[in-house]
DNA sequence: AAAACATATGAGCAATTGTTCATGTATTGC
DNA sequence: GCAATACATGAACAATTGCTCATATGTTTT
């Protein structure tokens, strides 16, 4: 119940399990902001559509309204996603008329895309 | 409005945007069936809590009462995100006792871990 | 056997998420 | 100017999420 009040320290002597160096982790970990904003880098694949939306992206730019019909989605929650998408930078646009293409932003998302599939379909 | 019901070729067509090259975009894209399971992947990682779970089992292996004076937190929080990590065969358990210990399940998971860090801090 | 300890788990709840609907903003063509 | 097209956006709403609380399970100790 009170585990929050016990500091590592305290711990190191009480838990019989990782020997005396809960300190030494503690202190190697991130920053509650850093995972924070990794979370936040994760969160953005987190999604089928989103996902879809960076698989199509990643063969070639296309616009809005193709989008919808590759992913057989409303127009809306499309634009929703893809701005979601562009204010995390993954994704950037090119305005052409009334058309709006968008393509990935940096080609380091392929890769960590890439990994992941492998990873998954591996297994 | 009725994006929907175009179908591919015909929004090749309409779109001037791109080319003719919709159906084989098209084809060449993740079923849905892989885009959700990409996408529960990531979710996996789209949490502090959980990131910062994988991040301390990163470098050592730990038992709960330990995690939960890492994180800060309640023993039930932890032991669900626990819960939800070993489903995805994420982290694994050994039990020694009462006390259950718990390590990351692959050390691909590491790699995929680390290149986010860096493309995070990176930027 | 009973108490103490370590962890797991179900229910409940507030917060967040992803979609739809309606409407707004640009841009093009008549 | 006006209608049509392409996209963006705010509100609303159902679904999901992550936590807390209470309780259950399993293990060791006395």
């Amino acid at each position: 119940m009170k585990d929050i009040e016990l500091t590592a320290e305290e711990c190191d002597l009480t838990c019989n399990g990782t020997g005396g160096s809960l300190l030494a982790v503690k202190s190697a970990m991130l920053s509650m902001d850093s995972a924070a904003q990794m979370a936040d880098w994760f969160k953005a694949f987190s999604d089928p559509t989103r996902i879809r939306i960076v698989d199509a992206l990643r063969q070639q730019e296309l616009c809005v309204h193709d989008l919808t019909v590759l992913l057989e989605m409303g127009q809306s929650a499309v634009s929703h996603q893809l701005r979601y998408l562009r204010n995390l930078r993954i994704v950037k646009r090119r305005k052409l008329g009334k058309t709006v293409f968008y393509s990935l932003d940096d080609t380091h998302i392929e890769q960590i895309f890439v990994q992941t599939l492998q990873h998954i379909t591996h297994e």
